[in-house]
DNA sequence: AAGTCCTCCCAAAGCGCTTTGAATGTTTGC
DNA sequence: GCAAACATTCAAAGCGCTTTGGGAGGACTT
């Protein structure tokens, strides 16, 4: 069932049809309610692509992720993320396309994506310090929002991010209060701008206290519980362990526990732990009791918000760009306690 | 730069440089060099909605999530599976559309996917025992793979499933082999095909042996970390408790160890766990040793071969259905071991 | 040398929609 | 009562691509 069938079916011409259904005013309001009827009982529903050819916007929002041979692996909050973008999106009729772009591709697959113009905008996932997507994209003049930002970029663009830096030196402090000196920091892999910020963050609080950053208690890979679970291992069994860990995120933290009760140690009174909660649905940290000590920030919010300020940007082209940046919560939980006193 | 563009600069019909672009014999094949070059230098890609329009595909798949009011959470595995998926629509220069779907409107959406005409194909995920989008689709004649089954389905259609059946039916024996009798079954929604079919074969398993299935070491919810804990900690707190767990996901399994270490036990030893696991990237089960004792079907070849079979399919229209089942491996880990002598 | 067959290229139609510009009645204003 | 304004509809052009149906020119037959 196409448009020219269906205005045939009503002894209209598709020029009336078209305008009936997409809410014009130069339309008898009895004609919109006979042709609504119509679509409605025939089910039709108009072609995207004819529709997109000829308004000239795809109605799609492109979400391209990274991948890299190195770690080809999916973010696991990127279902979160999805889910609240597609919050907005459904809101206002938009759809979602994936690409997943080897990163050594970048710059060709993006110009393609433009090129081909599948795609009215682009949130840009997991921004690196230093991101030439942002400047391929601002030269292309596709609207993006970067979810997250490159330290290193420098010319302005739209972006959304979790306060990474405050919520690390909040929680160094958190710990440093208790009395701990051995400060053990978890992170994802440090290219990534949100890794980055998080160390820099922690070596900031340290430092305003006097406390030297010791390599040794620095690591940064990416955030499995695998890793989290064999690093805390090691630390533990080193000649100076450290009394607290740092860590990026909660499947990673749920490894160091792993090690920690291995160690034969009970975590938040041998050893404390604070993690980055990313607030996914299928991993809450606790119910009514957090169990870790966490600095909290819902990625699925995340994703609701970027979506909205992408779509703002799509309908009133060439404003200026927009950032928007979420405070974490620091919550309280279990997992910390103050620093045992030196054997 | 569009076609008209191109053949202009390129002093040729669009025919042609339409036809060299895509590979038709008819061409010169130094004039083909020229074009292709020419492309290149002034990154030309044609439009994807003309194209499309023009060919009458979408070159795009579609996957839809189904979300509900009462679970209205992206399942965890999705980042897998997609990437899985993705991997092969690269390949063949397919896209990901992602459509996030209220089950109360299937119908309705899923015919208005078909009638836009967005996708050329579509992959069902989160089949439930009886699921009318199976019907409605064939009746549509949009191509679709089913990741899973519907049980109460007679009609033929493609699917690819992991055994879950054999996979639970033999995890049971494995534990009844080890002398446990009191086996708790802490499984997905069983509104879900895949848990269903799990609880299915977990009693047929016990029926066999002649152990009673006793009602309240049987649960079913969304598998979070959070369930496993709250429903491992009430079983392990109970008059009659469990000597062992039969737990539908890898999160699920890590809540449910961390009840048994509440309880002052000892995985492995006092509590034997076993786990469905289903490789995620992110979430894997140890290294070289693996952790739990599991069930183990990759949910990323999963979306590999869904695709391919769905491409297939697209390729081949008005084949017959295609069906694929994907034996899961028993890994043993040293979460179980011999049921602890009745106290 | 005439007829046949390739090789290589082109003009134009068509995919299903929106939108421009015009046409047909119907009111309204004076 | 007639022009002007309005309400409502339509035919046709155009979005950027593929593909059909030719057609010019050279190479091969016979």
């Amino acid at each position: 069932m196409n448009l020219k069938q269906l205005s045939q079916h009503l002894q209209l011409s598709q020029t009336t049809v078209s305008r009936a259904l997409n809410g014009y005013p130069e339309v008898n309001e009895k004609t919109r309610q006979r042709v609504m009827e119509a679509a409605r009982a025939l089910n039709y529903s108009p072609n995207a692509r004819a529709k997109g050819l000829a308004t000239g916007r795809a109605h799609a929002i492109g979400h391209v992720l990274p991948v890299s041979a190195q770690h080809e692996m999916v973010n696991p909050i990127f279902g979160d993320f999805i889910s609240g973008a597609g919050e907005t999106y459904a809101k206002e009729g938009y759809e979602i396309v994936i690409s997943l772009v080897d990163d050594r591709k970048e710059e060709e697959a993006y110009r393609s994506i433009h090129a081909r113009g599948a795609v009215d905008g682009i949130i840009v996932h997991g921004p690196r310090m230093s991101d030439p997507r942002i400047g391929l994209l601002s030269e292309l003049g596709l609207p993006f929002v970067v979810h997250g930002r490159a330290s290193e970029e420098t010319a302005p663009y739209s972006w959304l991010d979790t306060n990474n830096g405050r919520a690390f030196e909040r929680a160094t402090e958190f710990l440093l209060d208790l009395g701990h000196r051995r400060i053990a920091l978890i992170n994802g892999l440090e290219f990534m701008d949100f890794a980055f910020r998080r160390r820099t963050a922690y070596q900031r609080a340290l430092a305003a206290r006097g406390v030297p950053a010791d390599p040794a208690l620095m690591r940064s890979e990416e955030m499995t519980e695998i890793y989290g679970f064999r690093t805390a291992s090691d630390m533990l069994a080193s000649d100076a362990p450290p009394t607290a860990f740092l860590v990026s995120s909660l499947i990673t933290a749920l490894g160091v526990r792993r090690a920690i009760e291995a160690a034969g140690l009970h975590m938040g009174r041998d050893v404390s732990v604070i993690t980055h909660d990313d607030d996914l649905s299928y991993l809450k940290n606790g119910h009514d009791v957090p169990i870790f000590t966490a600095t909290r920030s819902s990625v699925r919010a995340a994703g609701r918000r970027v979506a909205e300020m992408l779509l703002q940007q799509i309908r009133a082209p060439g404003g200026p760009p927009l950032s928007e940046m979420m405070e974490a919560e620091l919550i309280i939980g279990t997992s910390t306690g103050p620093a045992p006193p030196a054997a």
